[in-house]
DNA sequence: GGTGCAAATATAGTAATACTATAACGGGAA
DNA sequence: TTCCCGTTATAGTATTACTATATTTGCACC
């Protein structure tokens, strides 16, 4: 098993995670949250669940947020790893294309850990809770404290691919993140609104990879 | 002006909100979720905001949520009400389709309210909160509600058009939805997240169209 | 081995939030 | 007139999301 180095933003942490309570608030945290949704989360259930108080937390994480945005950084900068080491196996830019758009609906080759987070649960999370990252009124100055920049960085990656692809395309930029927010939003749907989408029947992500690998066939072959 | 009779479901209200009372806390609610997002919104401000207290307001509303949700409801019948007409003056599936996208991204031949609503003024919110109606841990039993009926019709509307015009195509539903989310989330960016896309230099929801419509013609044309 | 210093943790408290229980009012029907 | 019901008000509670301040712990340096 790799692990991969992931560094998210130092301003998202007011202390070190890397000691034993803060690595223990991220451990545990990440399945509190998935557990009970970030509006019922409190740093104060976490504290008795790691066995240690509400301001230990506090002094790690301003407030839940930056806890959810910490691991939102995580699971882009792994992701994006994930593809670069996958696509410098793959000579043709369309090739790499596919291979990014199934890593994007959580089809991973390896097992290597995110940090020490679980990749699946980091994607399960970040599909169920991710948006609140940036649905809220601060969206405009956490976007200043660059605290968007790995999710940017990712869909910019892709959006290169894009381009290699369909080097005449002016939209590629609009299309990748059209990629990477509907391999979220179609994996929730599937979960949960199934009236939404076709693909629910087997909970299936290579249906999901199919569906988008096929939009972008469509999409990226010049005619 | 012409308005449309728009009735959403009867449950999410616990009270008739065609009362004065009902009516203003509707009217004055739109505008302060929208001034302050659903997180720093509270029936205790709206109440200040129309003269009122507390309680009164949780007499029509159990929480905010519903609330949201109603606002969310209404919007979503307003828009099938919306596209139903434009698209009876429309012989083509094709043309009814692209008028259905441009509805989407908010580009509306009339100043039609949705019942005491500003249209624009809705779409702003479902964009900024509407993700927030779903976005929870109680999806499901909110669901098995039929809360998110009207989106799920209107996102079959457009599936059925989209079907009209490839009639092959196995995957209407999926990109009928994708055409719905991508609306707003596309919207959301070039607001607040420019660097995802390259539609945000004028604001223009005609580009934002454009570029859906470009999407669909590539997707729904048999090669 | 003692001193200083900072990181880490704890105790205690506060303002606001998201409600609920219960009471009072007010206007129309029997 | 009284009963009833829709409406609004008073008062309170448990929880949340913090903050101010105190105490402890580890370890670098003399």
């Amino acid at each position: 098993m790799v692990r991969y180095l992931i560094e998210p933003d130092p301003g998202l942490a007011l202390r070190d995670v890397n000691s034993p309570t803060g690595s223990r608030i991220l451990r545990e945290g990440i399945h509190l949250m998935d557990e009970l949704g970030l509006e019922a989360f409190t740093f104060k259930k976490l504290a008795e669940r790691i066995g240690s108080t509400e301001v230990t937390v506090y002094n790690y994480f301003a407030n839940k947020q930056r806890l959810l945005q910490y691991y939102y950084q995580v699971y882009w900068l792994w992701l994006a790893v994930h593809c670069e080491q996958e696509g410098r196996l793959l000579k043709d830019p369309y090739e790499r294309l596919c291979g990014d758009i199934r890593a994007l609906c959580g089809i991973w080759s390896t097992d290597h850990r995110a940090g020490q987070f679980d990749p699946q649960l980091l994607r399960k999370l970040v599909v169920n809770e991710g948006a609140k990252s940036f649905l809220h009124k601060n969206v405009d100055s956490d976007n200043e404290l660059k605290l968007f920049k790995p999710y940017k960085d990712l869909c910019a990656h892709i959006a290169a691919e894009v381009k290699a692809c369909a080097p005449r395309l002016r939209t590629a930029r609009s299309f990748a993140t059209t990629l990477v927010e509907m391999s979220h939003s179609l994996e929730f749907a599937m979960e949960h609104l199934p009236a939404l989408t076709e693909l629910s029947a087997k909970h299936d992500r290579k249906q999901l990879a199919a569906y988008l690998i096929d939009l972008t066939d469509r999409f990226v072959h010049e005619r």
